[in-house]
DNA sequence: TATGAATGAGTGTTCATTCAT
DNA sequence: GATGAATGAACACTCATTCAT
């Protein structure tokens, strides 16, 4: 049985279905961005009529929704699956990191759908971006305030974990992004990059060893 | 006043034109996004009529082109004019940062049209962008790199100031985010976190303090 | 019970199934309208698959004149068995006029089907109505026929005896939507007013008691 | 110069444009009705652009509503201007249908919108023409209210005007369409028929000549 | 018998762009 | 220099209809 002749004749099941229409979508949201990806050209990747992606998944503002719930869902669970909560603040953080830019390495679609066209949306797609950003943020946040308070708890410091937090974040995308025009660089390396600069950062933060414009 | 009067004064010189134009297209980009901005509207606000735009700017994608095109320079240009290339390389990121941080705080639709806009369009339109994007990391690279060598060279802090300074850059336009919703904070408190996190983070490094994870 | 006695319960001969959609349809129709009815929304509202639509009914244009034939049926056996043919022409008029008005007041939604609906599809669909429309007509006009007939033909009178009958037919429509927005009056009040207009007025008509510019 | 070259060249005002428009609507949504009637249609039939209906007229809702008050307009018009209201009640009833009749006759697309398209149409487009019908009703039911006060008011008959003027508008409605299809009877004689059997009947009325089921 | 899965064909609508004046 | 008038081309979305099971 041919290509051809399976695309003709089976009948998949909605499940599957669903899954080729929102893998040709992230491919093609991707690659073309939210306004210049035509529900043709998705249809046509996905092997499947417009009507069915209509019936499946809504207007393309829900396709799209769609994508960008999904690839933070696998973004997340990728993070989160590389993470030991019972290890020390610095190696849950190493942790996250390397599995963040693991994950970026392999999907880029997917990291350009979340990265580059849900941001620049606006509207209420972008609700369930700006949610896990804030999320990552959180979380990042609660591991500085954390070490913070264990190493004896400098206002200054933690007043700011926030936005150091935010920074951090930040820092991966936009050394996600540089990745993506440095692929021989191993994904291990741009990790410890980053580490070093937060995390020593940090530290001196942490210890006082602060920086200020007349020292 | 006559009719023809009133057409003789609004003969403005091309100059005069290009400026109104450009005003309203950036603030337009900046509320709607490159791709729901009409020229409809832009002609609108800028109150001229649209063939004028297209024989003062030419088509849509030259009219964003030079938004991104003025709003970089000048960013760059408050950016350079805050600094002192006579002074220490942290001073000039200091300095830098600030002016950076200021810039963000006055110009929230120029900045918008650079950040979010004109990263998320693929083609032709982000060259602009992107080479601007090049010039900062180059700039704060180039900080970096005079550091670490005056200190003795070493290699793994060389080889990595690249992607360092992406992250830096990245650090930035997250915290330039962030604050858009902490108003409250001043810019030079902001322009301080980044400044320890980044200056802090980068001398562990040069002086072979860094994090690894089995240490 | 068990999935084979749920699947044998559902297996309703084929009349019942009819039914179901035809009740269905005639309600959709009444409510959106021929060409805003969706057969996704009939086939819901019947508790049946669209294919099995079809398969009984045929296209939607199919449906819609079974509809149509259904509910005209209807009437014209409502009216029809309202009548006696053996007595006078008046109390023929008369019984179907109160037999008709009740029929509307009882089939809201069939009546609409067939004055609203129908008259506005050109095309194939309303044949059925016009040909009804033309036997309401036709029945009338029969009476009025006979009437002045027996009185003594005259020939103004006949010639227009089937405008007249025309008229009359309009008239009960339009009184019947009246009465749509005035439901507090009773059908043999209606009934009496449209009954008083068209056989007086042709009482006189027949008698030579006309009315002319002139006079 | 050609048409061609004409239609290519010239760039009529815009209330020129607006009229071709309407035309060419009301004329394709007489023949087609409103559903089946395409924007493309209605464009090639304008000879004009899709976009030009869009920028004038507005949507297709809006299109057929600027189609029905036009249509309903000049039918008033036509209407009123055909009667003087210094003449007897009768006289002003004769010179009405008269002129309706003329109308119809002449305006046979326009009447077509009115009549069939929009009456079947749901939702605020027929709202206009439920507004016109509802003033001929008022207009006749003014007629017949001010006769049967003169001649001295009988309850029942008063009580049953505005139902007798919805009747007779009906008649009056059917009596054209039944028109459309005897374009040989002159207008004249048409409005004669429906006047006799409108003022007759309703002079029985007044005068206390009914018919009663066992009279 | 009965249906979930699937689509071809068409619709209304918008928008960047360009003439003719 | 300046604009109202005009459009080609494309896009999101829908619906009647039909297979394969």
């Amino acid at each position: 049985m041919s290509v051809d002749e399976r695309r003709r004749v089976k009948r998949l099941p909605r499940e599957v279905r669903e899954r080729q229409i929102l893998d040709a979508a992230v491919q093609v949201f991707s690659e073309r961005g939210y306004h210049n990806a035509s529900m043709d050209e998705i249809s046509d990747v996905a092997g499947v009529s417009k009507p069915m992606i209509y019936a499946y998944l809504g207007s393309k503002e829900d396709l799209f929704a769609a994508c960008v719930q999904r690839e933070s869902a696998n973004l997340l669970e990728a993070v989160a699956g590389g993470v030991d909560v019972d290890l020390a603040p610095d190696m849950q953080l190493w942790d996250g990191l390397r599995a963040f830019f693991d994950y970026v390495g392999e999907q880029r679609a997917g990291w350009r759908v979340l990265h580059r066209q849900a941001i620049s949306q606006g509207g209420p797609y972008s609700d369930e971006l700006v949610a896990m950003r804030r999320r990552a943020i959180g979380l990042v946040d609660t591991l500085l305030v954390r070490t913070a308070t264990k190493q004896g708890l400098d206002e200054h410091a933690t007043s700011a974990t926030e936005a150091l937090a935010a920074a951090v974040v930040g820092a991966a995308e936009s050394l996600a992004d540089w990745w993506l025009d440095h692929p021989e660089v191993p994904s291990r390396i741009v990790a410890a990059r980053l580490m070093n600069l937060a995390w020593m950062g940090f530290g001196d933060l942490v210890e006082g060893n602060t920086w200020s414009p007349r020292g």
